[in-house]
DNA sequence: AAACTATTTGCATTCGTATGCAACAACGCC
DNA sequence: GGCGTTGTTGCATACGAATGCAAATAGTTT
C-alpha cells in the first residue's frame, strides 16, 4: 500500500530540533542558524524529506497555483500561449491548474471546481466568462485575466492584441495592392476578436470608399472555412482578395482554391489572414497575415495577475498590444 | 484586501447545525438527514460557501490532481493528447497540473516540485524521465505512466502505440508501390519512438532483401527537415521515397520538394510520415501515414493511473496499442 | 409504553506546515 | 562582570475539512 510521506516532524526528531526550526529551512528569509540549517538539510536528505505543497497552502492561504481555462487546445496559437504561460509562472513559482469547458453547460461545473482549487488567479485563453461568473470571482477577489476575450464586468482585466488596428490594416493593404472584390470570412460570431478584426477592415474599405464584396462566417475552424470557400467562388463572378479572421481559415482558403477550384494564390485571388501562426509561414502558403504579439500578451497577463495577487486588490484593467503586419507572397504587387 | 473565504465553520453557525453536518452535506455516502442536508445547503448558498479543495486534501491525503509534464506543446499532437487526456481525468473528478520541461537541468527543479504538489500520479508527455527520479517516485509509490516514452525502471507504468509495426508497414507499403531509393528521415536520437520505428521500417525493406537508401536525422523539427531534404535532393541520384518519423517532418519535405527542388508529390518521390495530424489530410499534402491512436493511448493512460492510484499499488504495466495506416495520395500507386 | 434498532448528530481529533511570541543564547561594548 | 543588542529556538496555535466514536434522536416492534 501507499507509503506514508516524510513529515517536517520526523525530520525534527531525526535532527534533534523542532518541527519550527526544520521550516524554517525551507521558507525563505526565515531566522534560522546556519549549523542548524545544515544539521536538518543532513536529515531531511537522508529521509528524503518534501514540504507538503498542500499543508503550506491551507497555512498560507495562498495555493502558488492559477486555473487556466481553455476550450481550444487544438488551435496551435492557444498552445503556444498555454506553454509560455506555464514557463512564465513557473518562473514566479506557481503553477498552472487546466481547465478544459467547451459548452456553456459544462462551464459552469468547471467554475464550481475553481472556485474549491483555491487558485490564486484565473487564466481565460480562449473561453468566456459567464458573467455571472466573473461576478463571483470579484466578490471574492480572485484574480481574473481574460485574453483576447471581451466580458462586460467591471473587476475583471483584459489583455488583447489590437484586433480592430490589424484588421484596419488588412484593409488599407489590400486596397493598395489593388484588389477590388474583398470578401471577409467571419470567426465565430460571438467572439469579440473577430468582431474587431472585422470593423477594423470594414472602416478601411469606407475610409476609402469601399464596401465589403461578400462576407461569410467560417467559425474559426477549417473545414467551415472550406464550405464557404467553395460557396463564395462558384458564383461566375468572385473575389479577387479574401481577408480569413485567423490564419487557420486563411490556410483552408488557400488549400480549397488551389485544390478545388484550380485558382492560383496570389495571382488570381489573394489571401490574408490573422494570427501569424507557424504554417504561415511554410513554403505551401507563404501567408500575408497580422502576427499577435503571443508574448507580449502572456507577459502581460502574467503581470497582471501577480500584481493582483501580491495587492491583494482585484484592479480590472484593459490592455490593448500592438500588432505587427507580416507581408508574404499570398497578396499579389 | 482579499476577503476571507467562507468556511464551514460559519455555514454551520448559520445553520444551527455543527461542522461536522456540513462537511457531511458536501460528501457523498454521508449520513445525513433530508432535512438537516436542506437547511445546510441554503446557508451554504446564502454565504456563498465552497468547500476549500486544500483543506480537504490535507486531511484526505488526496489532491485529486495529476501532474503532467511535457516539453513540446507546440506539436499539436501532444497538444491533442493534453486536451483529451485533461477532459479525460476531470469526468473522474481529477485535474491536471502542468509542468512545462526542456532541458535536463530544468527537468531536477521540476521534478522536486512535483513532489512537492502532492499529485497522486503523475503523466509524462513527451518528456523524459530521469531514472533517478523514476526511483524516487516508485520508492513513494506515486504512480507514473509514460507516453510514447521508455524509460528502463520498473514499476513505472507505459503506453505506446506500436511503432515498430508502424515503420514496418510503411517499408512494405512502399516496396509495393515499387519504390526503389527510399530514404529515412529520423526524429529525436533519443527518442525510443524515432527508433522503434526505424527498426520496423529497416525490418520490412530487410525482409524484401532491400536496405535503408539514406538515413538523415530531422530532430522532429520543420526547420531540421527541411536542411536534411536539401541535403539528400542536391545529389545527382536522389531517393523516390522519404520515411519521415512524424508528419511534421514529412511535411517540410513536401514543402520543400514543391517549393525549393521543383519536384512533384508523389510523381517524383513518394512521402509519408507518421501520426496523422489534422495538416496531414490537408488538401495541399494528402499525406500517407500512420495514424497513433491518440485518444485509446490517452484512456489506456488515464485507466492505468486511475487504478493504481485507487489500488495503492504501483504496477509498471507496458501497454501498445495498434497503429493504424492512412493511406492517400503522397505516394504513386 | 417499553424495548430495541436504525439513523443522525456533535465532539474531538487529525492532516502537515507556518508563525507570533517568549525564552534563551551569543556576542559586543562599556 | 553587567547590560543591551542581535540572532535562534521551541512552544503553542492556526489553517479548514473529514471522520471514528459515542450520544442522542427517530422510528419500529412487541
Amino acid at each position: 500500500m501507499r507509503k506514508r510521506p516524510v513529515t517536517s516532524q520526523e525530520v525534527a526528531a531525526l535532527a534533534g530540533v523542532s518541527q519550527s526550526a526544520v521550516s524554517r529551512c525551507f521558507s525563505p528569509n526565515a531566522s534560522i542558524a546556519p549549523k542548524t540549517r545544515e544539521k536538518v538539510l543532513a536529515a531531511a536528505k537522508q529521509l528524503g524529506y518534501r514540504p507538503n505543497a498542500i499543508a503550506r497552502s491551507l497555512i498560507t492561504r495562498t495555493s502558488r497555483t492559477i486555473a487556466v481555462v481553455m476550450s481550444q487546445l487544438d488551435n496551435p496559437f492557444y498552445a503556444q500561449m498555454l506553454e509560455y504561460a506555464s514557463r512564465r509562472f513557473q518562473q514566479h513559482g506557481y503553477h498552472l491548474l487546466l481547465f478544459m469547458s467547451s459548452d456553456e453547460q459544462e462551464s459552469a461545473s468547471v467554475m464550481a471546481e475553481i472556485l474549491q482549487s483555491q487558485a490564486d488567479g484565473i487564466l481565460m485563453l480562449s473561453a468566456t466568462l459567464s458573467s455571472s461568473f466573473a461576478g463571483e470571482c470579484v466578490a471574492r477577489s480572485i484574480p481574473v485575466v481574460m485574453i483576447n476575450r471581451t466580458v462586460a464586468f467591471e473587476g475583471v482585466s483584459q489583455v488583447a492584441s489590437d484586433n480592430y488596428h490589424g484588421g484596419y490594416w488588412v484593409g488599407e493593404f489590400l486596397i493598395e495592392r489593388g484588389c477590388e472584390r474583398i470578401a471577409f470570412i467571419a470567426g465565430l460570431a460571438e467572439s469579440s476578436t473577430s468582431s474587431q478584426r472585422r470593423q477594423g477592415f470594414l472602416d478601411a474599405l469606407a475610409a476609402h470608399g469601399r464596401a465589403c464584396w461578400a462576407e461569410a462566417r467560417g467559425d474559426y475552424q477549417f473545414a467551415t472555412a472550406q464550405a464557404v470557400t467553395r460557396e463564395l467562388f462558384t458564383a461566375d463572378v468572385y473575389p479577387d482578395a479574401v481577408f480569413a479572421a485567423n490564419d487557420h481559415m486563411a490556410i483552408a482558403v488557400i488549400d480549397t482554391l488551389k485544390a478545388e477550384m484550380d485558382l492560383r494564390v496570389p495571382e488570381d485571388v489573394a489571401v490574408v489572414g490573422f494570427d501569424n501562426i507557424p504554417v504561415a509561414a511554410w513554403p505551401s502558403y507563404q501567408l500575408t497575415t497580422v502576427q499577435q504579439p503571443i508574448e507580449a500578451m502572456v507577459d502581460e497577463a502574467t503581470s497582471l495577475l501577480l500584481a493582483q495577487i501580491a495587492s491583494g486588490h482585484v484592479a480590472g484593467e484593459h490592455k490593448v498590444l500592438p500588432v505587427t503586419p507580416i507581408v508574404r507572397a499570398s497578396v499579389r504587387r
